[in-house]
DNA sequence: GTCTATAGTGGGATAGAC
DNA sequence: GTCTATCCCACTATAGAC
């Protein structure tokens, strides 16, 4: 379970201090996400957070690992759902993730991860799912790349103001159910 | 002609600037890039680049016009080829010029653009090619995401080290050439 | 585990003289 | 068009008292 990993791993005050990152992220983007802020919201000094914390990265990489977290669960249960073909409901799943927590996504993709400080098995718990729906790892990385272009674009403002981004989506499913059925 | 433009736009001593500017982005990324350094690589102090450019960020989008000349460019080069698939000539060029100007094109592609401040056609210019290529508007944003989503995660190091990047861009190819085939 | 105080760094930008 | 001087801002992080 999601909870119990995170309880286990973080003793409660530390919970509480990702608590509140996580809210000055998801609500002020991460230029807000300062030491000073996340202090300040706990009713605390900035020094304090790092009898806790040994530094910032180390607090924004316990964000990475909630969105992973997060983002493993839908996509897991995108897959159990019967109503859409399989790639059409992860589809679903990670725009609306993404749309949903864009800071968080962002910060989740927009540098190079440190694989070993995740929890063991946690990146390929996100990754499951996308792969055993494509059938083939060329074919996931393609799924995932499309997926990533078309939430990364349209959080980034990038599409224009007009465009159908729904349609965007369905051409890109269609193209790798192609792929997929080869 | 690309440098026409650029020519006809600017000032000699602006055209240094964005000179300058671009050659601190390509060799040490967006953090290096500050009105003091530029400044000093041109042997002048910070103030007076403000004579030049109201502030970093039209600096910052003369670097993104230029980005666009010049991918522009190499769409079209790209499109004139006839040894390979338009799709497949495309990837290879978008890729190409990502992997070559890594940090302009996180620049052009991080957040929205201020359209109204670019070079009248220039956007279309660039996207032009790709939109010839898909034969459809969706076609052409999903082949779009999809080289964007491929180009940004390998620049971020997103891929495990060991992936086969190349075999990922064929299966995207060959998604995107079947949805092409409709 | 919290505080005060502070170090140390860096940034964008402006005023006014030359 | 360039300079010097300066402002103001913000940040991460540490030391040491309580």
């Amino acid at each position: 379970m999601t909870t119990v990993e995170t309880g286990a791993r973080l003793t409660p005050r530390r919970r509480e201090i990702v608590e509140a990152a996580r809210q000055i992220l998801e609500r002020d983007g991460e230029s807000a996400l300062t030491m000073r802020r996340v202090a300040a919201d706990l009713g605390m000094k900035a020094p304090s957070l790092y009898k806790h914390f040994p530094d910032k990265e180390s607090l924004e990489l316990e964000l990475i690992i909630v969105g992973f977290e997060e983002s493993a669960a839908a996509f897991e249960a995108a897959l159990a759902t019967q109503a859409r073909s399989q790639i059409e409901s992860l589809g679903a799943a990670y725009r609306g993730y993404a749309r949903a927590h864009p800071h968080i996504y962002r910060l989740m993709t927009d540098r190079p991860l440190p694989h070993e400080r995740l929890p063991v098995g946690l990146e390929y718990r996100a990754a499951a799912p996308l792969a055993q729906a494509m059938g083939s790892v060329a074919g996931a990385r393609a799924a995932w790349a499309l997926a990533h272009g078309l939430v990364i674009l349209e959080i980034n403002g990038r599409f224009p103001a007009d465009a159908d981004i729904d349609a965007a989506w369905r051409a890109g499913i269609t193209a790798l159910e192609r792929l997929r059925q080869t």
